[in-house]
Parts: structure tokens; C-alpha cells; sequence
RNA sequence: GGGAGCAUAGCUCAGCUGGUUCAGAGCAUCUGCCUUACAAGCAGAGGGUCCGCGGUUCGAACCCGUGUGCUCCCA
């Protein structure tokens, strides 16, 4: 067969993925093994997939396939999120740009677009997991709004409303004027706006002309001023105490109130109060017992209650106003200031905090056993420093506002009759049973359902539940066999969101954590450390960088560059990386193919140093990556696996194990290197599994496939192999370095003496130390030889030999530069060890190792020198 | 304002329980090679006051304090 010239990833990736789907290796049904599972944080249907998606995904499809190697039943459910808000905002753009006004739609009509978005968009995103070869359980896709998993978010509605979890209640909610909706806290982010500090001074109501000065960004707000507050200890306001003063161009008359609240150092010390527009001055106003005056329309222009600029825009007003107050005297100065703004999550728009009826769900209880299990470590997270902020959030929880002025999501199941009663119940004749039980002449026509739809939080915190049908049946076998789930990847942004609510919830209904551990992984930056983003556009097309470099590269530059929960500056260098590894392997299985038709049972091969060490490194290597995954050192684990088939096989043991030219092959070399050849793949396979398994099978014919391989268990490395084969590297190099430093071209034959007291080490790698350096004899000495290049390798003596004129200068100014070194590091050591206070205090392993150091120092200054003196 | 984290080679970062066979990797740089698997490669090399200062210790990149700079989260 002939064999291109590199490893073609479009065709390995499309026949892979297929054959895997069809032998039935991504479904799970419950038996006798082990579950793993996980469940995948479902990606919003919002658009396509991004860089992050990218490595969580990545990072949780390297766990389920390690897992199945491993002997796991594992199940990894994948789906998608209806992302309420962000989703309606996508429709209603689409939906603008095609000339429809959402507002001139039904709901139903409307409900119809955003549904032909999620099928459109959620397929994309499924498609775009299969393209990254995530090995995902395709018979449970669920979605937040499918039949079954609207119901269960329902009835959780209903439970705890009966249960007095759920209220209804006016308060101070984040209200987004663009999507005009409310947004719970975790939904506002806060900025640094640079915004200027008004000084405004309002007239005393006396006789005299006096003025109080107050300070405010916000002066389009003055016409819901209530107030002005001062702080009862403040002597430059004390005169004013019961005293009143107006409002500028609304002259409305206000007390002048006192509260500690107030920070006398903070502007003029005298605040305006307006509890319509601001959280603090609310509740010193419920306080106060203050009116509240909403002069805010939802969607951010003055209302009529403003008396002024009614129906203008809240930011052309506050500069209008500026003027304004100016003509009419009350403006005092404008300074620089820097604030803190909230603005929405999803649209950017900046928050209001608005007075509003909504729907509340009271988290108290729930918090309780939830803080416990991550505080306990009943719930394990990695890295653990999170366990901080959840411990802080989940102990400050606030009630959750649950409702959503929005038509995409869950509809809140209550009901209204003419009088304001609430009935709440999963469907309507449940509610007309309740209603009819106060009216009994009542009918479905004197009910009237919310409108309002519910947090998309809401529902998702129930997904490790109900992707296995919770709701249909709560103790059903597939929860008893996969729920608790094992790990959970996600990042450290949907912490509260989230993680924290899926544990409350995991606790409230089935009474058990919905995962064992959670790993956070980093955020994915651009080069200047930005966060990707749409907006910025720095984010590249996941499904682009596929095509043009592969499934495998994409995977394998995005993991190597994310240690365990720190952020990642993406380079694309990472993906030469990746790409000249896949080259590497296909060239190496290229080599081993050339070697097929030279195999021979003839050839008497009793030399398997080789074979040995490269065994003992695998098993090194397999116990330090079993480690570093229990830690979710991924990136680490996928750097020793590289180093393990780049340095150790290919440019080592390859070398050592190639035939001379036109020289048969070892039959027991050939299938031996084939086996070291399909353990190393096993190892990688995880992390890059479409190139595994295509090599996997060009190698030679197989019976099963690599994805489904049961790994090997792996005995500790013998040391001793270990340390002969670094020695024998060390060899190599040194006599190549000195080829290079005495201008000995590669092709010039050299002669080598060695002097040393481990002279079966040598006989044993003789016929590779040979060849390695290209030398045509390799004889034993127990003098020097003249004219010869003298070197040090550990305590061995060698002397190199050749035709070639050799310039001693330089051999000599390295053995000195060898010798100095030594002396230095000896010094070190014996200072160490003629501390008396070391010598008491150290832990006798390393006595032992610092007494071998300068042995071992003292052995080789006496080597060097030797060597010297014959120069 | 409260909290968390980071500062190591030109760049991006490793360095787990303090102990010179750990100061390391990849990329970049330099030198020499078209050695019949791979020039997307091979063989070598150079490069660091481990942010400053102080402390603990026999011993500090690592622990403690402090200063500076940056990032993130919360209010």
C-alpha cells in the first residue's frame, strides 16, 4: 500500500468517527461495570461553538476515553441550553433585520422563529462536537426545553411554591432597557465607566438664600428625588435638621434627612435620596418612609412621573439636564469620575435598578447542605481555591429573581383571576380545580396565566437529574447506576450560575450530589491576554481550524498550552506544534512500514536492550500520567506523552532499533516495536484519537479497535534499565558534541577506547553505542591512548580516535570547564556536610544523597583531571 | 472597600511535600547537516539577579512579612 506523504486528517477523522458511532462505542446502557459519567455543560443555542467550548469539551472527551480504557461503563450525555434571554435576543435581531417587529408578533408566532433557531443552531453545535470527536453518548441529547425536561422544570416550580420556596413580591430587581426583562444579581457584570460627578446645589426652603449642594453621575435622576440626606454628626449641615429644600426646574419640596448611612467625605457630604433608581437609596427611604417616584419608562426614556424630557433617553438627558441647570443656576461644577456601572450579561445594556413584581425563589435552605458538601469535600473541586468564592457566595445567598419578561423559556405556571388570586399548578385544569374550588361557578376563561417565563438557570440547574428522565420516574435505574455523575467540567464564570445551583438542586430533589468533583478550567485568551469574544472578534472559527488543521492539532493546541485551571493565552503556534507531532508519528509508522517487507525469522536477535528500556520508560511514563490526571494535570500528562514518543521512541529507540542499510529485520525487533508502538498510541489516544487509531491499524491488521483497548496495568520501572539507558544517551551525546567540537564530519570514522569498571554495560549496548556515533570500533583500555580526544562520562574514561588532525585546545578548555564545575558543586556538598547543624537536622535519605553526591563528584574530579594531565 | 491569583529564558508557561544530577519545556535565536521515516526534519549550542527588600531555616524559585506591577471575582 502506498503510504502518503503525511497524515491526511480529513478522511482518518470523517471514517473514524462514523465506524466508532456504528460498533456502538459512545453508548452506555447500565451493567455490572463501573459507570463514569458526565454530563456536558450544554452549550446555549445561541450560535456555533468557540474556543472554549473547544478545550472543556476537549478535556472532558480525554477523561470519558481514558475512563473507557480503564474498564468504566462510561457515559458522557451531551445537549444544549435554550439560554432564555440571550437566545430571544439572537431571534428578535434576526427577526429585525428581516423587517418583523417582535412586538407585532404572537407568542406562538414568535415561539415558531425561535424554535426554527434552535433547530438550525443546536444541530450546528452537535455537528461541531462529532467534528472534534468527542465520544458522546448520542441516544440521551437533551435540551432544557424538550417536552419532558419543560415538564420537570415545571413541576420543581410547582413543589416548591407549595413548599413556600416560591413567592411573588415586588422589589429592587436589575432590569436590562434593552431586553426589557428583570435579571437576577449574577446575570449584572460591573464596569469601570469614566463618568463625571455633578454638583448640584438645591434652594433651602427659608428665608434666607442658602443652597445645599449634592453631588451625583446621575443627574437625569433629580425629578425622583425624594430627599437629600445628610449625616447627623455632619456640624456643616446641622442648622438644616427638620428643614426642606426643592428639586431644581421641578421646585418639588423635600425633606432633608439624617443617616449614619451617609459618608461625610464623599462628594459635598449631602446625598440625594431617590429610591425609584437606586438600591441603597431605597432602603433608606423605606426607612424614611419615603415616596418613591419612578420616572423611568422599561425602556430607559423618562416617564411621565418625570414631569420633564418625558419619552428622551436616559443618556441624552443626563447631558441636557447639565445645561439646563446651568440657565436656571442650580449647577455648581462637573468633575472626572470613576464608577463602577452594572450592565447586562447578555446585552450589554446598561442596568436599571428598577421597583418590579416578580417571581422569587428563596434559597436559604438550600444553601445549607449545599456549602457543607463542597466545604466538607464530599464534592471535590479542582483547583480548590474556588472552594473560597463558592463558600462566600453560598453564604451571602440572596433570594433569586426567577422570572424573565420573556417569551423564549419555561412559562411560569400560575394563574390569575379577576381579583389578583394565584393559583399555581402544572397545567391550567389543575389551576381551574383550585380556582373552582373558592368559585365554583368558575371557568378557564375567568383565568389568565403569567406571562412571564422563567430564568434559564432554572432550568439547567436540573440537568445531571433529568438527562437521565428524573421526572418520569425519580428513582428510575439509569439515575441508580449514572447519578451521582463523576466529574463535572466547566468554567470558573458559571461558578454561581450554575455549578452552585445544580448542587442545591441535586440535594432538594434527589437528596444526593449530582457529581463528585468538579474541575474548572481556564479561560481561553487571545495573545494579548483578552478574553475571546465575538465582539472582538479574536476568536477563530472552531469549525475552519479544523477543517484546515484537523481535529487532532486543534485538540492537541488547545491542551498543551492549559495547565490545570489558569488561564490560556491561545497561540496558533501551538498548532504547528500539533500539526509537525501528527507528521512525526506518521513518518514514524512509515519507518516501521518500510521495515515490513525486510522482516526475517533468519536474523538472531538476542539484543533487546533496546526493547527493554523503552518498555521500563513506558511504564514510567503511564505511572507518572496516571498521577498527573488524577489532577487534572492534562496539559502536563499530554507534554510527558509527547516527550515520550518524540524523544524517547523516535529519536531514540527507533535509532537504536533500525537495521543497518539493506539489512534484514528481526522479526521478534519488528513485532516488539509494533507493540511499543501501539501502547504509546493507546497513551496519547485520548487526547488525540483520530491519528491513534488510524496508525493503530496501518501498523498491522487488528482484531478490535484502539478506542476500545483495555489499558494494561503497569508495574513500577526498574531503575536500573532506566539508568543505562540514560547513560548510554549520555554516551551518544557526549561523543557527538565532541565530533562537532573537534570538526569530525558525521560520515568520519572514528575509533573509541573506553576506560571504566562496568564493562558488561557496554558489551550489552555495544552494537547501537556503535552506531549512534558512527564509530567503527569500540575497544576497552586501561591507559590512555595518545593523540586521542579524551572525554568524561560519569566516571568512565573514553577516548576518541581518529584519522582526522584534533585540536586539543578545545577538548582541553571543556574538561577544565568540566573540572570547575565539579570542584564547585563539590564544594557545595562538602560545605553542606560539614554543617553540624545539617547533618542533625536533615532526614537521613538525604544525608545518604549528598554523601553519594561527593563521592561521586570526588570519583569524577579525579576522572577529569587524569584525563587532563595527559593533554 | 473585601477576597483570590499571578510576577521564572526574547515570548508563552512547567517547577507537586523547602535539599545543585531541576533552574526546565515549547516557540524564537545561533552553528552544522538534503544521514534513503520525517528540512513540518536531524545533530549540537547560547540565553535567566527565579519582580525588589527583609525574615524563618543548616539550606529558599518554593515558607513568612513587606513593597511594586498586573489579572480576576465580589460589594
Amino acid at each position: 500500500m502506498e503510504l502518503s506523504k503525511n497524515f491526511q486528517h480529513s478522511e482518518a477523522e470523517q471514517k473514524w468517527y462514523q465506524h466508532w458511532m456504528k460498533a456502538g462505542y459512545f453508548y452506555s446502557t447500565p451493567d455490572e461495570r463501573p459507570a463514569y459519567t458526565i454530563v456536558m455543560p450544554p452549550p446555549n443555542v445561541t450560535g456555533v461553538l468557540h474556543m472554549g467550548h473547544a478545550l472543556n469539551n476537549t478535556v472532558q472527551d480525554i477523561l470519558i476515553r481514558r475512563a473507557k480504557m480503564q474498564g468504566f461503563n462510561t457515559c458522557w450525555v451531551p445537549g444544549t441550553d435554550h439560554a432564555s434571554i440571550a437566545t430571544e435576543a439572537k431571534v428578535v435581531n434576526m427577526l429585525r433585520e428581516q423587517g418583523i417587529d417582535k412586538n407585532n408578533l404572537s407568542r406562538e408566532a414568535f415561539l415558531e422563529y425561535a424554535w426554527e433557531w434552535k433547530e438550525k443552531y443546536g444541530g450546528i453545535i452537535l455537528a461541531q462536537l462529532k467534528k472534534l470527536g468527542c465520544s458522546l453518548d448520542w441516544n440521551r441529547t437533551h435540551f432544557t426545553m424538550d417536552e419532558g425536561y419543560y415538564k420537570a422544570v415545571i413541576r420543581v416550580f410547582v413543589e416548591l411554591f407549595n413548599k413556600g420556596n416560591i413567592y411573588r413580591g415586588v422589589k429592587m430587581i436589575n432590569w436590562d432597557p434593552q431586553a426589557l426583562t428583570a435579571l437576577s444579581d449574577e446575570e449584572v457584570l460591573h464596569k469601570e465607566a469614566n463618568s463625571k460627578l455633578t454638583y448640584i446645589r438645591y434652594k433651602i426652603d427659608s428665608e434666607t438664600e442658602e443652597y445645599i449642594t449634592i453631588a451625583t453621575v446621575r443627574p437625569e435622576t433629580i425629578m425622583g428625588d425624594t430627599a437629600v440626606c445628610v449625616h447627623p454628626e455632619d456640624e456643616r449641615y446641622a442648622h438644616l435638621n427638620g428643614k426642606f429644600c426643592f428639586i431644581p426646574l421641578i421646585n418639588r419640596r423635600v425633606p432633608i434627612i439624617f443617616d449614619d448611612y451617609i459618608d461625610k467625605e464623599f462628594g459635598t457630604g449631602a446625598l440625594k435620596v431617590t429610591p425609584a433608581h437606586d438600591i441603597n437609596d431605597y432602603n433608606l427611604g423605606l426607612k424614611h418612609k419615603l415616596a418613591v417616584i419612578d420616572t423611568l419608562n422599561e425602556n430607559g426614556t423618562m416617564s411621565e412621573a418625570a414631569g420633564l424630557y418625558i419619552g428622551q433617553d436616559r443618556f441624552a438627558v443626563r447631558k441636557q439636564i447639565v445645561e439646563d441647570l446651568k440657565t436656571s443656576g442650580n449647577f455648581v461644577k462637573q468633575e472626572d469620575y470613576k464608577n463602577q456601572v452594572g450592565v447586562s450579561e447578555r446585552t450589554g445594556a446598561v442596568i436599571e435598578p428598577r421597583l418590579s413584581m416578580q417571581w422569587w425563589c428563596d434559597m436559604q435552605q438550600m444553601a445549607a447542605p449545599a456549602l457543607d458538601a463542597v466545604m466538607n469535600e464530599d464534592i471535590q473541586f479542582y483547583p480548590s481555591k474556588f472552594k473560597n468564592v463558592y463558600r462566600h457566595w453560598m453564604g451571602n445567598i440572596k433570594d433569586w429573581c426567577i422570572s424573565r419578561q420573556l417569551w423564549w423559556g419555561q412559562r411560569i405556571p400560575a394563574w390569575y383571576d379577576k381579583e389578583g388570586g394565584i393559583y399555581v399548578a402544572e397545567n391550567a385544569e389543575q389551576a381551574l380545580i383550585q380556582y373552582q374550588q373558592k368559585n365554583t361557578a368558575g371557568t378557564i376563561e375567568d383565568l389568565r396565566q403569567e406571562d412571564d417565563v422563567l430564568d434559564t438557570w432554572f432550568s439547567s440547574w436540573l440537568w445531571p437529574l433529568q438527562v437521565f428522565e428524573w421526572n418520569e420516574n425519580r428513582d428510575n435505574k439509569e439515575l441508580d447506576y449514572y447519578y451521582p455523575t463523576n466529574t463535572l467540567v466547566t468554567g470558573p464564570d458559571i461558578i454561581f450560575f450554575w455549578v452552585a445551583r445544580m448542587v442545591m438542586s441535586g440535594y432538594e430533589f434527589k437528596g444526593k450530589k449530582p457529581f463528585e468533583q468538579v474541575y474548572f478550567t481556564g479561560i481561553i485568551r487571545d495573545k494579548q491576554g483578552r478574553k475571546m469574544s465575538k465582539q472582538l472578534g479574536n476568536s477563530p472559527d472552531l469549525l475552519d481550524l479544523i477543517e484546515t488543521h484537523g481535529a487532532d492539532t486543534v485538540r492537541f493546541s488547545v491542551m498543551i498550552s492549559s495547565p490545570a485551571g489558569n488561564d490560556i493565552l491561545y497561540d496558533e503556534a501551538f498548532l504547528e506544534q500539533g500539526r509537525n507531532f501528527c507528521n512525526k508519528m506518521w513518518n514514524a509508522m512509515k519507518l516501521i512500514k518500510m521495515w515490513e517487507t525486510r522482516v526475517s525469522e533468519d536474523v538472531t536477535n538476542t539484543d533487546t536492550f533496546a526493547i527493554d528500556w523503552m518498555q521500563e520508560r513506558i511504564k514510567q511514563v503511564e505511572l507518572s500520567i496516571e498521577e498527573l490526571l488524577k489532577d487534572f494535570r492534562l496539559s502536563e500528562a499530554l507534554k510527558n506523552i509527547y516527550s515520550l514518543i518524540w524523544d524517547d521512541f523516535c529519536s531514540w529507540y527507533l535509532e537504536w532499533v533500525k537495521p543497518a542499510l539493506d539489512q534484514p529485520m528481526s522479526v521478534m525487533v519488528y513485532n516488539k516495536t509494533i507493540d511499543i508502538y501501539e501502547s504509546l498510541l493507546q497513551l496519547l489516544h485520548p487526547f488525540m484519537p483520530f491519528i491513534t487509531e488510524e496508525i493503530y491499524h496501518l501498523l498491522r491488521e487488528q482484531k478490535d479497535d484502539l478506542m476500545n483497548r483495555q489499558l494494561a496495568t503497569f508495574d513500577s520501572p526498574d531503575n536500573n534499565i532506566l539508568g543505562q539507558g540514560k547513560l548510554l544517551q549520555e554516551l551518544i551525546t557526549t561523543v557527538r558534541d565532541a565530533r562537532v567540537k573537534n570538526n569530525l564530519k558525521p560520515k568520519d570514522a572514528i575509533k573509541l577506547a573506553v576506560d571504566t569498571q562496568q564493562q558488561a554495560f557496554y558489551s550489552l549496548v555495544q552494537s547501537i553505542l556503535c552506531r549512534q556515533i558512527n564509530a567503527e570500533e569500540i575497544g576497552f583500555t586501561t591507559d590512555a591512548i595518545p593523540g586521542s580526544v579524551s572525554l568524561v562520562v560519569g566516571t568512565d574514561k573514553l577516548y576518541l580516535s581518529s584519522n582526522v588532525a584534533i585540536d586539543t585546545f578545545a577538548q582541553k578548555e571543556q574538561l577544565q570547564k568540566d573540572l570547575d564545575y565539579q570542584k564547585g558543586f563539590l564544594q557545595s556538598v562538602e560545605k553542606k556536610l560539614g554543617n553540624e547543624k545539617f547533618v542533625a537536622n536533615a532526614k537521613p535519605e538525604i544525608l545518604a544523597a549528598e554523601q553519594k553526591k561527593q563521592s561521586d563528584a570526588l570519583a569524577k574530579i579525579k576522572t577529569i583531571e587524569e584525563s587532563l594531565s595527559l593533554l
